[in-house]
DNA sequence: TGTACATCAGTGAACGCGCGTTCACTGATGTAC
DNA sequence: TGTACATCAGTGAACGCGCGTTCACTGATGTAC
């Protein structure tokens, strides 16, 4: 399955997808904190110091990786949220957090690994972020209780997710969809 | 402040301790990944392969410590629920969980890290989750609402712990009291 | 009270590991004149 | 259409890193007789 290409020149630009693509490839595969610079080069079939020409360390591919995830996170809320009715819409996109997360769990823990820390926040001007600020905003009459609502959806979906992940919780979908009920645990009107 | 001991001689059993102690005093100031058995060794005073008579190997160190942290979770959950009210033990053990994470994060996270894959889970038959179990019973009707229950108010409570620890939201007190309101959030009568 | 012996918690030297990164380099490409 | 040159994405060799673990060992301790 693993298409490796012989040929080692590429147009400008697009060693640096073929690495990123690389290397999400091999997140499904590998844990994060077992992803190497070197094999992902290798899988690209280029030498381990020609990604210092699209990166400048590992670190940086590795959040290049991340953004791409947090991109990948949304379309899939996004998606979730159109199939879904106007009504469960919310809950829909929390549901597909979760299930993204047991779908891509190195991804995911990637996603959350390289934020800069004194930086702004992974979410902060992403897709996801903007999507569940709108839907708290619907639920809500004060700005207030619009940013509390926002962390209480955030923590629980992300808190089932990780629980899930580290073996605490079985990854059972019922459950995901019991436990991301906004009508019972938010008061939320239906 | 740190103390090494310049005796190399243990009792029976006083090694092990020390080294468990050693190892959970490095994880304040040491990520979980950069914890190194060697160095253990050497806060202890002792060569590395000194460690192989007590633990056959670095996981089962840092299992070890996972179990202490655990304990000491619980029974900081503990102390806060005696210190509130009957009526205010709930949210005060799910704040202490999260005070504890922030307060401990290198521990917190090794706590989740070292979880036998194929095993019981880490929270299974400790005290933190005979606690939890507990305060679900009391607050509902059914089996299937109190396990409902358990699973919601622990994702919460992790949830924003591990958001908190990762920097996607500001490790704010006033925030976590106000995120860990059980009458908002689960509809539970006062 | 001696003596012989088993036990076993310690020791230091050594191994193999693959990694991220730096370095001086090469050689293809495109452009100015 | 040539020629001279700058650019820069690639290369392979090399470095230093500290780690976890294995090995054969030593030497103190306690016990059986």
């Amino acid at each position: 399955m693993v298409t490796v290409s012989t040929s080692k020149s590429y147009h400008h630009g697009d060693l640096r997808a073929a690495l990123l693509g690389a290397g999400l490839k091999a997140l499904a595969t590998t844990a994060v904190e077992d992803i190497s610079l070197r094999q992902i080069a290798r899988d690209v079939g280029v030498s381990a110091t020609a990604v210092y020409r699209h990166f400048p360390d590992k670190r940086a591919l590795l959040s290049a990786m991340a953004d791409a995830g947090i991109e990948q996170l949304a379309q899939e809320q996004q998606r979730a949220a159109q199939a879904a009715g106007e009504a469960t819409a919310f809950a829909a996109t929390g549901r597909a957090y979760v299930r993204f997360a047991l779908a891509h769990p190195a991804l995911f823990r990637l996603i959350f690994a390289y934020t800069c820390p004194r930086g702004e926040t992974v979410f902060g001007n992403s897709l996801a972020a903007r999507m569940l600020q709108e839907f708290s905003t619907r639920y809500t009459a004060s700005e207030d209780e619009t940013r509390l609502l926002v962390i209480q959806a955030w923590s629980v979906v992300h808190g089932l997710a990780m629980l899930m992940l580290d073996g605490q919780l079985p990854p059972d979908d019922a459950m995901i969809d019991q436990v991301i009920d906004p009508q019972r645990l938010f008061r939320l009107a239906g």
